[in-house]
DNA sequence: TATATTAGCTACAATTTTGATACAATTTAA
DNA sequence: TTAAATTGTATCAAAATTGTAGCTAATATA
C-alpha cells in the first residue's frame, strides 16, 4: 500500500487532505510540525511526502533536503502564491507545488502524476509463504514462481487483497468476472478449487457454507 | 546543447520566453502553430518543450501524445487556470504546467526542474546482453548492433522501460501505436512475434494469456 | 437419523486466444 | 519510376482457458 506523509500545521487543512487520499485508498501519516514529520521519515518508509512550508520546529526546505537524501519525492503545499517560494522549491527539488487554497481534485492528480513518476506505487502482497506481484502479474510460493491463468490470478488477488474477510460468492463473481452470479452456476467454486489445488494451499482458502471463501491471513 | 521547442501562437510571449530561454543558454526552436511545432518534431531531437494548449492547427494535447511518444518531457502554458485543464495535462503525462499571465523565473525553474528530472533517466537501457540507446535508436546485443524498424524499436524500448512488468496488449498498442486498439487486432502480436525472432530472445518475451506480454529483466 | 441442500471432484467439450505464414498495402529509398 | 522495406490483415493450425455436466461427499436442519 502505498504511503503517504503529509505535514501541515493547520488541522483544517491537514483533515481535508487525510480525507481525501485515504479515501482514494492511501495509508496516510500526519505530521503537525517539522520536528514530527522528521521523526516520521526516519522511522518509516514512505513513497510520498506532501509538506507545507512555513511548518514549527522545522520548516519544509529543511524536510526536503531529508526527503531528498531518502529519495523520496515532495510536493510542496503553500498558502503563498509567491513566484519566489516556488522558483525555491523547485529549485531545491521539488517535485511538484500546490498552492492553498487548491481543489482537492487537483492536489490528487498530482499526487498520482507524482507517484506514476516515480513508480513508487505498492504493488506487492505478502501473505505467509506466498507472494503476489501486480505489476508482474507473477505469484510465487516460497520463492518459486507458481503459474497461474488470468482468472486465477485475478481470484487470489482478490482473497490477497481480503485477507480473513468472508467473501460471497456473489461478491467474488462480481468482482473478478464482473456482472452478477446467475443461480446455480459453479464457476467460482471451480476456480477456487483449481486455485487451492495450484498452490496447495487447500488450508488456508476456508469454505463458508452457504456463504463463500475466506482466504485466511498470516 | 539542451534544446527546447516552444509552441505558443501569441508572438508577445513566445518571444519574451525565446528571449529568456536563449539568454539562459538553451538552443530554442519557435513554433507558432501546432502543425509546425509536430513538424519540427520529427525532423529534430528535442530535450524539452513548452506547449501552450489552445493552438491552431493541432492543439497541445495532441502534441503532447507525440512528444511522450518521442518521450521528450513537456510544460503546458496555458491561459487557463482553470482546475479541470491542470488536472487533463496531468493525467495525460505531462511534467508541468505553468499559468499564464507567468512570471519568467518561474518558467525558468521549472524548466531547470524538468530537465534535471528527465537527466536522471538514463538514456541507455542495459538488461542482460541488450542494450538500447533512446537518444540514438540503436539496439546492440552482445554489442553488435541488431537492426530494428521504428515499431520494432518503440516496442522493445517499452518492453526495456517496464521490465518484469505485466503489459496489457492495450497499453502497448496505445503506448507504441497511440489510440485504441480495436477488437480482433494483432498488430501488437505480431509486432511480438517478429521482435523475439530478430533478436532471438523468444525466452525473454513471456506471453500472458489473455493479457498481453512481459519482458524479463535480469 | 433422514433428507435436502450445498460443495468437491473429474472429465470433457466449446470457446477463446495465440503462433505462424503468406500476402497486400503503404511508405521509403534508390 | 522502380525496387526495397515496413507494416498490417487474413487465414489456418495449435494451444490454453474456461465453464458445464454429472457424480460423490459433506453439511445443516427437522
Amino acid at each position: 500500500m502505498t504511503k503517504i506523509l503529509v505535514a501541515e500545521d493547520e488541522e483544517a487543512i491537514a483533515n481535508l487532505i487525510y480525507m481525501n487520499l485515504v479515501k482514494t485508498g492511501y495509508k496516510v501519516e500526519i505530521a503537525y510540525d517539522g520536528k514530527s514529520a522528521a521523526d516520521l521519515m526516519s522511522n518509516y518508509t514512505f513513497d510520498l511526502c506532501l509538506f507545507d512550508i512555513m511548518l514549527p520546529l522545522i520548516d519544509g526546505y529543511e524536510l526536503l533536503e531529508y526527503a531528498k537524501l531518502l529519495d523520496v519525492p515532495v510536493i510542496f503545499l503553500t498558502a503563498k502564491g509567491e513566484t519566489q517560494d516556488k522558483v525555491k522549491g523547485l529549485r531545491l527539488g521539488a517535485d511538484d507545488y500546490v498552492t492553498k487554497p487548491f481543489q482537492i481534485i487537483e492536489l490528487l492528480a498530482r499526487v498520482e502524476s507524482v507517484l506514476r513518476r516515480y513508480q513508487k506505487v505498492e504493488q506487492v502482497i505478502k501473505s505467509g509463504n506466498i507472494e503476489l506481484d501486480i505489476r508482474s502479474r507473477i505469484v510465487k510460493k516460497d520463492g518459486t514462481e507458481i503459474d497461474l491463468t488470468c482468472k486465477e490470478f485475478d481470484l487470489l488477488m482478490l482473497f490477497m487483497q481480503n485477507q480473513n474477510i468472508a467473501l460471497y460468492r456473489e461478491t467474488i463473481y462480481e468482482r473478478v468476472w464482473g456482472g452478477d452470479l446467475l443461480e446455480g452456476c459453479r464457476t467460482v467454486d471451480l476456480h477456487v478449487q483449481r486455485l487451492k489445488k495450484k498452490l496447495a494451499i487447500e488450508q488456508r482458502i476456508e469454505t463458508i457454507y452457504k456463504v463463500g471463501y475466506r482466504f485466511k491471513g498470516v
